[in-house]
DNA sequence: CAAGATAGTGATTGGCCACTAACTTGGAAC
DNA sequence: GTTCCAAGTTAGTGGCCAATCACTATCTTG
């Protein structure tokens, strides 16, 4: 297998790895068990470990763009926004994926309290490059797009914290008045009662 | 100091240095340091990292619940929401307290691909306790606490990558048509062209 | 003051981990 | 069939880190 073939393999394993464990909580052993090879051989084929991460988290962030793309495929506005809905919810069933996107978040802060940039960098070109193709293809409207990805960053939570999708949590997506942009029915969304606790 | 006294100030040093490191990029050493006691003096009063970290996290999510409730003291539905946005805008200032949430999420994931289970039904309750509290506090309803959330979640991404409060990207969190719940507008929100890349 | 409890430290250890260096193997070119 | 190179391995190193153990010092109480 070529090199250039080694590091797609290395990449994809390392996504998975790294959506699971978080940066510093995946080791190159472990990456390297899913790809096949020798650890050592891992940093022939990238410079480190901070390599790799960025890698990954640029994959994670492109495939996350062509899912998107694809769903909303001639579409455009309303339209648009809920194909994308769907297609995002339909990520959730491949959780490694909304992972590996919150673990990239973290690290940046993480990274940044230890005072090095260059991650961060990379990690807000990636974001404004997604939210910016996601705006325009709903339409160019700022609050619009704010919305679709405040959605989003819920569902990453409630992934995160292992809700099944007919959790009560997730009832609350559906339409919301006028303009309903995120929801696709998930779960049942049954009516809530409104006093139950405190 | 008493031994209660002690827990306490570790609490505080290990939010703030979680918050930052994440659990695996936290070292016991670095937590021990901020409190100036000894490290193996934290394993006496917990009995281990993993307590350490569970305990950073309730603290955390009790003090967002603090802030929500003094912010929306003797209010209700729309102006509760609109008092707690507020407030939850304030906490960026203080981004420790956001990022010990977004740390608690990814790890409870983490935590579960590696077997355990603990953390996460801990970050649950927490995080179903927080929600209903505030959903009461709004009115009850589900849609609409989970919008407020939902808001919630993008706020902690974009500070996690660093984002400062002037930047465009929080410039969409204005008032949404009929009901804008999240927004308290933030930074500067002159409306946005609507075709300017790809 | 004797005696126990409580707060706290220093030294250590066993294990993991990122990364390096030196070696091996298989195929293509001539 | 030898040379060469790219793909890949085995062995090893220095550093860090959670947790343990044995110990000291300072109160408290009768």
């Amino acid at each position: 297998m070529s090199a250039e073939e080694r590091r797609e393999s290395v990449v994809r394993a390392a996504l998975i790895e790294f959506a699971r464990g978080g940066y510093h909580g995946t080791s190159t052993e472990a990456i390297a068990r899913r790809v096949g090879v020798s650890q050592p051989y891992l940093f022939r084929l990238f410079p480190g470990k901070q390599a790799i991460f960025a890698a990954a988290a640029e994959r994670c962030v492109e495939e996350t763009w062509r899912v998107f793309d694809e769903a909303s495929a001639g579409l455009s506005g309303q339209e648009a926004a809920e194909a994308m809905s769907g297609a995002y919810l339909s990520l959730v069933e491949d959780r490694d994926q909304l992972m590996m996107q919150m673990q990239l978040y973290v690290s940046v802060f993480s990274a940044r309290a230890a005072g090095e940039e260059e991650i961060g960098e990379t990690a807000r070109r990636l974001w404004e490059g997604l939210f910016d193709r996601v705006r325009i293809r709903i339409g160019g409207d700022m609050a619009d797009a704010t919305q679709f990805f405040a959605y989003g960053m819920l569902i990453n939570t409630l992934v995160a914290l292992g809700y099944p999708q007919d959790h009560r949590l997730w009832s609350g997506f559906g339409e919301h008045e006028g303009h309903g942009e995120h929801g696709g029915h998930v779960g049942h969304s049954e009516p809530e009662e409104s006093g139950k606790a405190e």
